[in-house]
DNA sequence: CGGCGGCTTGAAAGGCATCAACATAAGTGG
DNA sequence: CCACTTATGTTGATGCCTTTCAAGCCGCCG
């Protein structure tokens, strides 16, 4: 339901729509603003695609399960973000959409966020570049040993929740992890010690800290 | 060069962008048809970002290079499809682009491709379900076993293509293959001698027919 | 305080990479 | 059109990385 005292910019001011918000009719749009608990389910696949989804707090993955029960993450979707491109397409959701911890998000009708694309080309700019960008990103996932792609993700996290102090708070478990980067919770573990040992990072509770941010970036592969 | 004789719709009638083309300006602003060899590079990291490219003929991958030496490629962009979605967001190209094959393409000058978007409300739903499809793909690739992604590979490939009678050309090497899915091509070749050997797919000079569809999708985790 | 989800660490097994050698196909220049 | 060269595909042996299975610990929350 409509909060009349949340004005975008003020709550979200980092939000990728934010540009357009304030100064669009995209605020006029806004119809809802939504609590997820950890672990809540926004849709599960062949749901209905209607709304877009801006991040004020929290994340989302997207994620299927194999055959042999094994869960696969496609997406992840962090704070300030927007959720929802990939079922453009087909009108519907094609994976399971689920919080990974009490996020809030700002719900979009998209047919409405449509039309608003015609008249202002501002946002549809903003609406390419923010496509293009999820577009282009993650190589890291799937190649290199399984160091290297957790050093990249970590890197790509802190650079997309624009941390600060090099320390942030790991907004999902091992399990995750792994399953986002084709690992085993184990192996995450595992990595993490071997990380914490050398050096490189301090990590407790999920609370990481970049203490050698140089060889990081070599371990990533520049 | 301009070719008048090559009117849109005719020539590649299965583009994704064709519905558009004819009934639109889109063909007005169609500024020129290009010729790239095998291996050509289209594009290198940091070359600015000016067109989109639709592929008449052939396949485009995606690529960098690791600092081990590795390649890996990050998109895979076959006939009737769109590459350069990738480097909107920040006007440059992030990836190595080189043809797989002999390949043509049709050039659209992104700055009046962008005005058209504006008026043409068909054209930009077409573009932003463009995108979203790019999105929502490739599940297939990070996970499971390497069997596993190569039947989903095959399936995806026979899909995109629109194959008819279960039979193909593959378009690009077992190496391309294996840097697309983190493989090598050794493993390439073992796995496909493993499903020719109990009767899945028939494949000699890259040319592949499946045999027992059900099989290979089931390996494929359905 | 107890229970449960999440994290840690060890031992063993297995899948894929690596290295190597060779076979076949494709491309080049004479 | 053939001879040569290079690129691509095949197959085997070995080793390593990650998974799997197992057991225990920790921290959070009811």
């Amino acid at each position: 339901m409509m909060n009349d005292q949340n004005h975008i910019g003020s709550q979200c001011p980092n939000c990728a729509l934010v540009p357009f918000c304030s100064k669009s009719e995209l605020e006029t749009i806004r119809v809802n603003q939504r609590q997820l608990k950890r672990h809540e389910v926004l849709h599960r696949p062949n749901n209905q695609f209607s709304h877009l989804y801006a991040i004020q707090e929290g994340a989302l993955k997207t994620h299927v399960t194999e055959s042999s029960g094994k869960e696969i993450i496609h997406g992840l979707y962090l704070k300030n973000e927007v959720y929802g491109c990939d079922a453009i397409y087909n009108g519907r959701h094609s994976y399971y959409v689920t919080a990974l911890s009490d996020t809030v998000i700002c719900e979009i009708f998209y047919p409405k966020f449509l039309k608003l694309l015609q008249s202002e080309p501002n946002l549809l700019v903003g609406m390419l570049e923010l496509m293009s960008c999820q577009l282009a990103g993650g190589v890291y996932r799937q190649f290199g040993l399984a160091e290297q792609r957790l050093c990249a993700f970590l890197l790509d996290l802190s650079s997309r929740l624009r941390v600060e102090q090099q320390a942030f708070l790991l907004p999902m478990t091992y399990l995750d992890i792994g399953h986002y980067l084709g690992l085993t919770a184990e192996t995450v573990s595992r990595l993490f010690s071997r990380l914490k040992q050398e050096g490189m990072i301090a990590i407790q509770n999920r609370q990481i800290r970049f203490l050698w941010l140089e060889k990081l970036k070599e371990l990533a592969g520049d």
